[in-house]
DNA sequence: GTCTATATACAGATAGAC
DNA sequence: GTCTATCTGTATATAGAC
């Protein structure tokens, strides 16, 4: 099970900083080889092109949001409200994935775009039974799709937006009390 | 007071086609300028670069903001309403010029992600007084990125991810009730 | 498996003709 | 004011040495 050699890991964390950090133009093959600390022909070893690199990345969202279903359906405080608190960005590996694959799509790139939406709904159908109706699902989803708009921007679109601490407790209590009726 | 002339607005209605509909990576010089029926040199005539190019979208932008800030003031529904079902695409010149910036600070524009937090800066002070306290103002403020942010990925992240008639009716009226308490 | 060197393509920008 | 031609930088990708 330990599939992926560690060289190729290293590759897809550094696409995925520079993504974060410098946006999808500054992501380069050349800016990833070198935040990997490898050569760009050692990148094209792992990687063969652009869209294996993306592909990779892709891959690695894929496998987060699988887990991320399974967790939220566990979650003692109720799967509205870990979806919810898990929309703040805590910098995590799923965080991290979805920012650095929102560039991607932003960038123009279709396979990005695709992998979004297939999250989305993945989150979506697994909320509905505990959500009220049509209504109340909108809402949870859409300040969901608010808080990460918020963080998918570079530093956030603005300092504060998104509600920390007892903030978010008032925020996460008011949407539950919306989305149950 | 018809200060743009006619072929550098058309410069522009051409970059922001483009970033709409195809993204930063493809809204080239190049692109734009066949897009408007120019060659690259007449569009140099009229923007300097591309820097000078983005600055004028961001422009128009300021401009629609500044005009929506008072639409939204005199709106019979209230202020509220009129925010969130404006939030909703619609295509006009104000959501084109927010969904081509958007692409733009994705891209890595800090001008663009700047442009951005001031416009969301000057709605939320905008509609502070007409929401109850700091969360239900979070609320509004969240919802209205989210209905955004299904938009401003290519052809929106989800089909049927935005609300639109009966069902946008229902969730402006419930969170308009938890914004107002 | 990882490297250097290089081919090819295209971006932004300049110069100057019309 | 709009054009063509061209310079320069840089991106992806290939070839092949180590």
């Amino acid at each position: 099970m330990s599939r992926p050699p560690r060289a190729r890991e290293s590759v897809l964390d550094a696409f995925e900083a520079t993504l974060i950090s410098s946006g999808e133009r500054a992501a380069t093959m050349d800016a990833t080889a070198r935040a990997a600390g490898v050569s760009k022909g050692g990148l094209l070893y792992h990687f063969a092109s652009k869209d294996a690199l993306e592909a990779g990345l892709l891959e690695r969202l894929r496998l987060l949001v699988e887990q991320d279903i399974t967790d939220m359906a566990a979650a003692p405080e109720g799967p509205v409200a870990y979806f919810l608190r898990t929309s703040v960005m805590d910098d995590d590996a799923l965080d991290r994935a979805i920012i650095a694959v929102s560039r991607l799509a932003q960038g123009g790139s279709a396979a990005a775009t695709s992998a979004l939406r297939d999250m989305r709904t993945q989150w979506q159908e697994a909320l509905r039974p505990h959500t009220k109706d049509a209504a109340a699902l909108d809402l949870v989803m859409l300040v969901s799709d608010g808080l990460y708009f918020n963080n998918a921007l570079e530093g956030g679109v603005i300092q504060g937006a998104v509600p920390k601490g007892e903030d978010l407790d008032r925020l996460v209590a008011l949407v539950e009390a919306a989305a149950r009726g």
